[in-house]
DNA sequence: GGAATAGTGTCTTTCAGACACTATCTG
DNA sequence: CAGATAGTGTCTGAAAGACACTATTCC
């Protein structure tokens, strides 16, 4: 019928995804820093991150994770969900084509990223890349958009809302509070009472046993510290609903 | 060169806008009620949220603007900006054609929505249509989200983020306490208590002057109130960054 | 013992929640 | 006057921020 084809007459722009993978490394270190990985590409030359055009009855979601596989080499199975973040539309924004981006978000964990293609490179709290020259497209944007949604996790809905000790889970269990905490600073890029911090955290956490006694880390200097996981109790002491 | 002309061959999904346009009205009367504007429309026949495709080499933006100037049948020079929900894309969403739809929502005053065409059908505070059968494609979700991410703005947001008395401005300058409290018990669904809601609303606020004397509402019954409108102050007692 | 880190106790301030009361209008 | 709504005062409990202190490890 008319409608139909009409439909399909008009120009369609491209639709691509683009993933800003954000990370912790060094958990088990003293300072964790966080990162972002680019890759560098030949045409046109220069440093941005993974992305792809949508293929024919995709989901956005199905292109993402053809991203992870294809550009960045890690399979994206039992891996958190990318999140949108939002459209970059600006009809110049590529030479190429008229071509609207899904900026999306993942973060995963060092151990996640072995193996894939890329470099981490370190962002600061407030998005910006820590060295080099600035990412082709508008993809230093996307970046600062996605740190900016990583704060916001980490700061607000931590401690308001959705109260999780790690909501992109960064850390792998377990962890000791010391860890968890420099994670936090990581983030949010400014240093966190340590004492404040721990009352917080310790009601949604639960120390790892063994024979009935808290397993200890081994700790390069000072007095060992207690081993954490999250609560698994399906206790909910705040319900949004 | 090849590349370039590879990036056309593949097909596109169409880019549609929808949009949920959310309003208050009664804000004068006791009992606001929230709502939304869906259209008739006949190919397929139903109800539906007003959208449409994205043009060539338009902006998101500019796309939603025409659904509200064309489908809506209003002017969005000095309206509130719409904002995205999220992308839905299920291949299958559209019999017609592969199309994916940016979600949006704008929140209007109910002055702003004279003229329009549509009907402004109840919502519930949990997004879910007061009445009549479901709306077409994924439209009754989309209502959902737009509903979820107001009440994320009016109950979380307000209280402990970016403290603003009316987030979305469903009320016109100057309004009473009890105007501004029935607003947010219209958007969160439930009562709020009286003298907790003012007392946080006060410093948000400045009463209407005119000689020096606070400007009183002209009550049906009970004591008149004073009138209040936005604080101009641009003292920010809480700085985000 | 000394340095370093883990963990506890407690005081103060802030603020939400709840309740009781007073004030001012209309009919 | 009664009814209705506006507005104030105050108590309580929860939790954040800040500080001081004790505990346990390695060297």
């Amino acid at each position: 019928m008319s409608i139909s084809s009409d439909l399909d007459t008009y120009p369609r722009p491209g639709l691509t995804v683009d993933l800003a993978v954000l990370t912790v490394v060094g958990t088990s270190d003293t300072t964790p820093e966080l990162r972002v990985l680019v890759l560098d590409r030949a045409q046109p030359a220069g440093r941005a991150l993974p992305g792809g055009f949508i293929r024919e009855r995709q989901t956005v979601a199905r292109t993402v994770d053809d991203v992870l596989r294809r550009k960045v080499g890690i399979d994206p199975a039992d891996l958190p969900r990318p999140h949108l973040l939002r459209l970059f539309d600006d009809p110049q924004r590529d030479d190429r084509t008229w071509a609207i981006s899904a900026a999306h978000s993942v973060s995963l964990r060092e151990a996640d990223l072995a193996g894939a293609r890329g470099t981490l490179v370190p962002v600061t709290p407030h998005g910006r890349l820590g060295d080099g020259p600035p990412l082709l497209f508008d993809h230093d944007e996307i970046v600062e958009a996605a740190v900016s949604a990583l704060r916001e996790r980490y700061e607000i809905r931590f401690r308001y809302v959705d109260v999780h000790p790690d909501p992109d889970g960064f850390l792998s269990e377990p962890f000791t509070l010391h860890q968890l905490r420099k994670v936090h600073e990581a983030v949010v890029g400014a240093p966190l009472h340590k004492d404040n911090f721990n009352r917080r955290m310790k009601p949604l956490l639960e120390p790892l046993l063994r024979d009935g006694r808290p397993v200890l880390s081994a700790n390069l200097r000072g007095r060992p510290a207690t081993l954490y996981r999250h609560r698994r109790d399906a206790d909910d002491s705040r319900t949004t609903d």
